[in-house]
DNA sequence: TAACTTTTGTGTACACTTTCACAAAAATAG
DNA sequence: CTATTTTTGTGAAAGTGTACACAAAAGTTA
């Protein structure tokens, strides 16, 4: 199959099966059909199958998948086999947050940088060991000498597009965005949005509305 | 038209608007068409016309629509036009970045009760002022009490399922979960995901392969 | 080796979303 | 009051993603 145009839930999906890959290995399970599979994550098993053609044939007819081999080749197919290094900038409330949390490491992503405004002790103490703090006006020579290809922004929202436009001047091509504004980048540049105040909105209908 | 099964893109969309709408009375703008809002917030103006059909015509032809009103009618239809108290569950690192986070009360979100297995003094100190913390063991007392209905989950992926499922006991209707895993819950309860992991991994794709 | 079972990979139909395109409505100008 | 302009609201077309259903392949049993 391999076409191009492989839309973006599919992708997210990937990361999904991969997760429960990760999960079965651990549970010693070998092999597993895309029935099995679909009812753990909860995806119709057609869609499995449909998702993974679009990058080769996994399966073995009669059988499934093994477990280690998909986990292999999905990791291969997303590139996550190997280690990312990702740049932060803001290190507000949500930016220490993002520092403290765990399961970047076990993703393979790990923060090697933080930018910010104002560089005081508190922020110091917040930024822990492996990564780097930098006034924000280091950015640019930072991030290409390191070669750094995906930036969390975690800045407030009149900052956010400043911001962006020089992430990508200085070669970031995958941003996530958790400031509350869209963002104009350039072709062949990926935003993904992280929006809070439209998540809580969306459930506030849902939930203010009698019928579903 | 007022039909029933709207789509959940629709709803996000109209809490884009809303956003879009604020600022162009800020900006001192009284009417709007939508092709000029489509311009501002990145969508297609048809599209923005067919999102609010679903609830019932709000424009003059010819003229567009009135800024002060289109946005007092789309907080009425999304449930907006009061304040919310939300649930806090878990006060780890997330946690208590949310917790700080100054946006929610701007979009009339108020984290009025806050929960963890362990009290200790930094999370106390984590608290602000009109929001109370307790132990875990009181969540479905104390949400039962205070009514409320909105919950986010920002507790270690091994717990989640067993705290949504005390949160839908305690009556709670909308989820913004942030642990990564799929959740199931009975119909009439909304959840929104939140997962770092996925949205990193799928930008990684992106920019990993050299094709876009 | 032939019949049978299992499960993939995929053509096709279905469902949902987005975009187009235009009649209908409102305002304005002559 | 009629013609013109503007912009909405919406039917229909186009596009996209999801699910069904089955032939093809691999394994198993006799």
């Amino acid at each position: 199959m391999r076409k191009w145009k492989i839309p973006e839930v599919t992708i997210s999906r990937l990361s999904l099966y991969l997760r429960c890959l990760s999960e079965l290995e651990e549970e010693g399970v070998e092999v597993i059909s895309s029935a099995e599979l679909g009812k753990k994550c909860g995806i119709n098993p057609a869609q499995i199958r449909k998702d993974l053609a679009y990058f080769g044939e996994f399966g073995t007819r009669g059988v499934g998948y093994y477990v280690k081999d998909l986990k292999e080749d999905l990791k291969r197919i997303m590139g996550l086999d190997r280690e990312w290094e990702v740049a932060l900038v803001g290190v507000g409330n949500l930016g220490r947050a993002l520092l403290s949390y765990q399961g970047f490491k076990r993703h393979g992503f790990k923060i090697s940088v933080a930018f910010d405004k104002v560089i005081d002790e508190e922020r110091k103490k917040a930024v822990p060991e492996g990564c780097e703090l930098y006034h924000a006006s280091m950015m640019e020579e930072v991030i290409r000498k390191k070669k750094i290809k995906i930036a969390i922004v975690a800045v407030h929202f009149s900052e956010a597009q400043r911001v962006v436009d020089a992430l990508v001047k200085s070669g970031i091509k995958g941003i996530l965005n958790f400031a509350p504004v869209r963002l104009s980048v350039p072709k062949g540049v990926v935003v993904r949005h992280i929006d809070l105040g439209i998540e809580l909105e969306v459930l506030t209908f849902f939930v203010n509305t009698k019928m579903y």
